[in-house]
DNA sequence: CAAATCGAAA
DNA sequence: GAGAATTCGATTTG
């Protein structure tokens, strides 16, 4: 029961704050973890916070009301608020009120209540997604259940999480297409090829509930946590046909990599189904643009066929925080799929993360950045901001200016170079990758660095060969353009200097912050400068973009450059 | 026929 | 609220 020395504090709004430092720490996350969501990660405090979701998310694994009940009393400091036990209580008891069931190939809505019944098929957005079947008819007011479009399956039981009734989905998934495959262990590498112990208890938490509730869901996991080693350790646990899902053609080359190399699955079982290729083969790679190409003639996307193809038991989205809305929409349809969504950072900036959890499934499991770094597997950062100061004739530019011009000005602040400068030659011995948002900015200071500069427009044989000087070592800094926000084959650095950046986007700010945080031989010790101009609209851009990493502990130092006039 | 180039989309 | 990168299909080129 409650004691002072317990590590939790739960507040009447519903939030909750644990202490990391108290030696009961590890239980009370792991318990918290089943029905909360983590919301924020600094150092001493996390907060977490508990939603109508997020309790229906616990309730869909088989976690009952006096489970969360007593998990929150024995870690909290205090009494349990009144307000919270109710709110508790009742939120979760909406869950299950209206279950989906299969009979004979039809998919029903059923509640022991006709009154809800009732008020579902009335409603006018539900009407559309319902069977054809006439039973729904007004006129059969006292019934317990009412015939769906399965097509629907996805888009209702949404738009019935919206109306508070979150669907019980009894309807289980289809196995798929069976296909034996294995790790391999005659691997060509020496080093035996093992799972590191979080990625195997990602595995397994997606894997562990029974059939019919455990088949879908999301995992959180940071750059360099190695996304596609779980993914590939999901498809052992199920041996079906699979498809997957990622955002750009080098990624999927990444993927196709590293399922030759590490399973026992032959090349001719693997497929690339891209631009370039059109391969459809028992686990298939392919890009999220493609299925959302429509055709130039009637509107109608083109490659949503893949969906169709084979029978497939699992569909994995990479990235799935870039879920483009069309395949949203497809995926809506496939619900009789077992889906695994696979992610950095479930921050969307368009806020629609509520949609991912609906139509992929809830968070499986979250594995917070500092939590990586005390084990070793990524390097430990030291972030920096600078604020550096414009000359006179340009903060008169910047004040005249339309408001729309001021984000550029501040950003391409020349001032910005001997900075940069400046801390490559504190890091002469290291290996340093400048990065920013507008090319001619870029141009500027590769030419004042006498360093090559990567961008868009860069071929490929020409970024191939700097790469690999760079890998190498030959080369000690790169100057790149948003390339790096997509580039995967981008070589390590340890230091990374943003010049400017996007529109406040924290996915952004973490993905370059990802870039230098792969461990190193030697000391593994990373350094994150941001140079902002001082006292303009880009310092509280960068404030926001920098939200992410405070929430995942990290803290910025902020150095504050005088002006020289 | 494959590689290189171009414009459109989101 | 704007600029940069990416990708796809079509067209041209060797």
């Amino acid at each position: 029961m409650s004691s002072a020395t317990n590590p939790v504090i739960i507040q009447s709004d519903r939030s909750v704050l644990l202490e990391v430092h108290n030696p009961l720490y590890e239980e009370a996350r792991d318990t918290l973890a089943i029905f909360a969501e983590l919301e924020k990660s600094p150092e001493y405090i996390h907060t977490y916070r508990i939603t109508p979701l997020s309790l229906w998310n616990a309730a869909s694994s088989g976690v009952s009301v006096a489970d969360v009940l007593n998990g929150l009393e024995r870690y909290s400091k205090f009494p349990l608020p009144d307000s919270v036990r109710t709110e508790i209580q009742q939120l979760m008891g909406r869950y299950g009120l209206v279950k989906l069931v299969r009979e004979d190939n039809k998919l029903f809505l059923t509640a022991e209540d006709p009154l809800i019944i009732l008020e579902i098929v009335r409603h006018k957005e539900v009407k559309p997604l319902l069977g054809d079947d006439d039973r729904n008819d007004d006129s059969q007011s006292s019934s317990t259940r009412a015939e769906i479009n399965p097509e629907a399956r996805g888009q209702l039981k949404q738009l019935l999480m919206k109306l508070f009734y979150p669907v019980e989905d009894l309807a289980g998934y289809m196995a798929g297409t069976p296909l034996p495959m294995a790790w391999r262990t005659d691997n060509s590498e020496s080093e035996p090829f093992a799972l590191r112990s979080y990625q195997q208890e990602a595995v397994a938490t997606f894997h562990q509930q029974g059939s019919v509730h455990g088949g879908s869901g999301v995992l959180v996991l940071p750059c360099g946590a190695g996304k596609t080693v779980i993914g590939m350790g999901v498809m052992m646990e199920l041996q079906c046909e699979t498809l997957i899902l990622t955002t750009n053609t080098s990624a999927v080359k990444q993927w196709l990599r590293e399922l030759t190399d590490k399973t026992t699955l032959d090349i001719s079982q693997i497929g690339e189904y891209t631009g370039g290729k059109k391969e459809i083969c028992p686990v298939t790679v392919a890009t999220y643009q493609i299925l959302t190409h429509r055709s130039r003639v009637d509107g109608n996307f083109s490659h949503f066929h893949v969906f169709n193809e084979k029978n497939w038991g699992l569909i994995i989205y990479d990235e799935v925080h870039l879920l483009p809305a069309p395949v949203f929409r497809a995926t809506a349809d496939l619900q009789a799929k077992r889906r695994l969504g696979l992610t950095a950072t479930l921050v969307r900036e368009d806020g629609k993360e509520d949609e991912v959890f609906t139509l992929i499934g809830p968070k499986k499991m979250d594995v917070p950045w500092k939590i990586l770094e005390s084990q070793g597997w990524i390097a430990t950062a030291e972030c920096m901001e600078w604020r550096i100061p414009m000359s006179k004739a340009r903060r008169m530019d910047y004040a005249l200016a339309e408001e729309k011009e001021k984000f550029r000005l501040a950003a391409e602040n020349p001032l910005k170079s001997d900075k940069v400068s400046e801390l490559i030659e504190r890091h002469r011995d290291d290996l340093v990758l400048v990065i920013g948002q507008y090319v001619r900015q870029l141009e500027m200071l590769a030419c004042e660095l006498d360093a090559p500069l990567i961008t868009g427009k860069t071929p490929q044989r020409e970024r191939d060969r700097l790469y690999e000087e760079f890998r190498s070592g030959r080369l000690r800094r790169l100057v790149v353009s948003k390339v790096a926000n997509f580039a995967i084959d981008l070589p390590d650095a340890n230091v990374a200097i943003q010049v400017s950046g996007t529109f406040g986007s924290r996915q952004e700010e973490a993905q370059r912050l990802g870039r230098i945080l792969r461990p190193k031989q030697g000391e593994s010790k990373a350094y994150f400068y941001s140079l902002v101009t001082k006292d303009t609209k880009e310092q509280e851009f960068a404030m926001h973009r920098q939200l992410f990493l405070t929430e995942q502990g990290y803290a910025y130092k902020i150095m504050i450059e005088e002006n020289l006039e």
